[in-house]
DNA sequence: TCTCTCAATCGTACATCTACGATAAACGAT
DNA sequence: ATCGTTTATCGTAGATGTACGATTGAGAGA
């Protein structure tokens, strides 16, 4: 499907781009991947394998999971040697809270 | 994929569930759906056939995306005659951004 | 070098999502 | 009663997501 690029706000306003949003809500869409986000931001920086520990489910869907979070900008993983350190990314979660204001639905708005 | 229902916050922080944020986050992870929410936070409340003119997307379509945010709670939908009218349930909506923040991502937060 | 560990990727099965047209159901108006 | 309008649901095809075990690859250490 494809949607118009144009802003769906005013001119003045904020740019506000559906198609991030979307993809971001996405990424945080299944419960291991929240809980990893969650987890990440508890523990600063952890290894793979600590995830897996974390959640009841095998390693290769838990790497999948992280590429996913990767993917979507919102963790970031640094290798070193045979293991890769995973922490978020708090500069796009950041942009996604913005979003979720510029939507309109943050209780901090203006709207309120 | 059973996850342990438990809190994975601290005891006396607010009770966080990643199962229904993640369902709140999946039911934003369109940009159809997103584009949705965004015109009826605008707009307040609208029929069905305006969100079918707004988008690129055939009515039955339409419907169903209705029918997803309805399911995440999102949205509200009712019937007057043969219409029906949406518009956005404030309450989890607000629900929502609490759980961005409890999430560890805002930007008003304490950590930051 | 050989082996061990850690993580990514492959292959695959099954489930869910997304889109559409067709149809049905509810109601107002003629 | 019949017709037109509006929306929900059905059926379906194709894409994507989710899970696993097996394999691969990179690097540390014996």
């Amino acid at each position: 499907m494809q949607f118009k690029k144009q802003s769906i706000t005013t001119a003045k306003e904020k740019e506000f781009d559906p198609e991030s949003f979307a993809s971001m809500c996405k990424a945080l869409g299944h419960p291991a991947r929240v809980m990893i986000v969650n987890y990440l931001n508890r523990i600063d920086r952890c290894l793979c394998g600590d995830i897996v520990d974390l959640l009841p489910l095998a390693q290769s869907t838990v790497s999948q999971h992280l590429k996913c979070l990767k993917e979507a900008g919102l963790v970031k993983g640094e290798v070193e040697g045979p293991k890769t350190c995973y922490c978020l990314d708090k500069r796009m979660l950041k942009k996604f809270t913005r979003m979720v204001a510029d939507l309109g639905l943050s209780p901090h708005g203006e709207k309120q």
